[in-house]
DNA sequence: CTGTGTGCAAACACTTTGCAGGTGT
DNA sequence: ACACCTGCAAAGTGTTTGCACACAG
């Protein structure tokens, strides 16, 4: 189902995830590379990072998109339980480094969870 | 800051609630009762119900917000840790009965946090 | 050459806002 | 009476789609 080409556009992006080493919401990559590229090209080349493993996403407070590099995805067993954290002053988001696990829940078949804790980070207590 | 008062579409959004015993997603309520209020109120009244402590909310799968009726949240502390289930065949949301508990992390202080899972429900699975 | 990738404009879906008029207490 | 609530239309925001053209392999 179509092989990723390695477009200058693709290494833009990709460039820009390793020079910011944090998550980064869909509306702010837009802004960041709207010279470089239309935004059209963000969401497709995202999707397309997206089902390749390279990076995993999450909604983050308000309902927004967040992408960020995956540190132990492959395309085949995608680790969706990565806990993040926002800032509710800064809205920053990291990825924390904590290892949580699906609890079991009869009744229930649960593929992924996703965990998101909101507050305040270092800079803003 | 303003009472809430008791008007009919107050009335008919509580009933809505406690008629279907379930999570409902924004849009499905405003489809459900677009020929007895506006749109507009369906979202001013969930924000209120919100406020009150009556009702939570949470964003579900695809960035979708849905709200609930709380069994133990006051307006004033209101316990935002509600681990929710989602089922990715048909959609249906739950309420979780497991009470989960924000882990400590170091350099964060974290206020509320929000468990999304993602899976297969009983009549899917 | 062939299948992908890209830009642009338009369409979509969800949510918010401003304002005039209606309603609860 | 006054503050609060509602409907309508318009605007705002984030995302997706269709199509013609460009590019990588």
């Amino acid at each position: 189902m179509g092989v990723t080409r390695q477009t200058k556009h693709l290494k833009i992006l990709l460039d820009t995830f390793n020079e910011k080493k944090r998550a980064l919401s869909v509306a702010e990559l837009v802004k960041l590379l709207e010279s470089k590229m239309n935004k059209t090209t963000v969401y497709r080349i995202l999707d397309k990072l997206m089902d390749d493993g390279i990076l995993h996403s999450f909604i983050g407070k308000g309902g927004l998109k967040w992408y960020a590099m995956c540190n132990d995805c492959s395309r085949d067993t995608h680790n969706d339980v990565h806990p993040h954290f926002q800032c509710k002053s800064c809205g920053e988001v990291a990825c924390l480094p904590v290892t949580f696990t699906i609890p079991d829940i009869k009744g229930y078949k649960i593929d992924s969870a996703s965990l998101l804790m909101v507050g305040e980070c270092g800079n803003c207590a």
